[in-house]
DNA sequence: CGTAATACCTGGAGGC
DNA sequence: TGCCTCCAGGTATTAC
């Protein structure tokens, strides 16, 4: 479900309704998910006040008295506002309740997703410490794709998703990115010219930025913190669109398996 | 180190 | 209706 831009409306969503409000109770239903609920989740959290939410890759970060939670929603994770008396759903993992009576909801039928203590003892925690630049940030431009990709021989769309490269490309966006930029998503990383970086770096940037706008991409039943669909799905260009035509060109889409993932691409506009 | 394959888990869609 | 296979927005780990 969730992509860079689907955890940022996230963020935007629930920050309002939790930052400095007491957390006053906390219900685990499962505890299986990716990484196990933490045992002490319940005791530490009861009576401290949520700070301020921020978000890196896609992980969102949750400041909690004097550590914070790591959020991640995994593939079919999603987090959204609940009031006292909305009954859970199946697969409503765990609920944090604040004071005033509204809940963060934690929903995730594949459970590929985790909440977990961040590491704050011996530095940076190993999952995020690896972690490339943000793609919104001035950090990350064509130059630094040009670079890392020389001797690649892998193809550019995997090498986009890989974390270390730059964070918070998935599926879709990198779909939507190379489409924009005219890069045919099975040419190896290493043979892309330094201007056509420059072009796919600001594409990934604006389609990235869009989305965030539109309040993320819904294909099945991604909502916001507050429950809202988002938008973006209607300007996808080339994701879902296998066999249909090219809205540029009218050639009809091309679907192929790279990195294990679907990838669709116009074979005439993308070189 | 880079690359590819695999595993984690559930549910929806489509074929029969 | 049911059973089967395939597919899905992510990431960590393993094996070359």
């Amino acid at each position: 479900m969730p992509e860079l831009p689907e955890v940022e409306t996230t963020r935007r969503g629930i920050a309002p309704h939790v930052e400095g409000r007491e957390i006053v109770e906390v219900i685990v239903r499962s505890r299986s998910l990716r990484v196990p609920v933490p045992a002490d989740l319940e005791s530490a959290l009861i009576g401290e006040r949520f700070g301020e939410l921020t978000r890196r890759a896609k992980y969102l970060l949750l400041p909690v008295g004097s550590r914070s939670l790591l959020w991640h929603l995994g593939m079919s994770g999603s987090l959204r506002l609940a009031q006292v008396g909305d009954l859970p759903r199946k697969h409503d993992h765990v609920d944090v309740v604040v004071e005033g009576g509204a809940i963060l909801r934690y929903h995730d039928p594949r459970r590929f997703g985790f909440v977990d203590w961040l590491a704050t003892e011996a530095g940076v925690d190993p999952r995020l410490a690896r972690l490339g630049p943000e793609p919104l940030s001035p950090d990350f431009d064509g130059e630094r794709l040009y670079t890392l990709s020389r001797g690649r021989r892998a193809a550019i769309k995997p090498f986009i998703m890989d974390n270390a490269v730059v964070v918070g490309v998935g599926n879709i966006y990198a779909s939507e990115a190379l489409f924009m930029a005219g890069i045919d998503p099975r040419r190896a990383a290493g043979r892309v010219s330094r201007e056509r970086y420059a072009r796919l770096a600001e594409a990934i940037k604006t389609v990235l930025a869009a989305a965030i706008t539109q309040g993320g991409t819904t294909l099945r039943d991604f909502v916001s913190g507050t429950g809202e669909p988002g938008y973006f799905a209607q300007r996808l260009n080339v994701y879902g669109r296998a066999n249909e035509p090219c809205r540029e060109c009218g050639h009809l889409l091309r679907q192929v398996t790279l990195g294990q993932r679907a990838s669709v691409y116009c074979p005439l506009c993308q070189r």
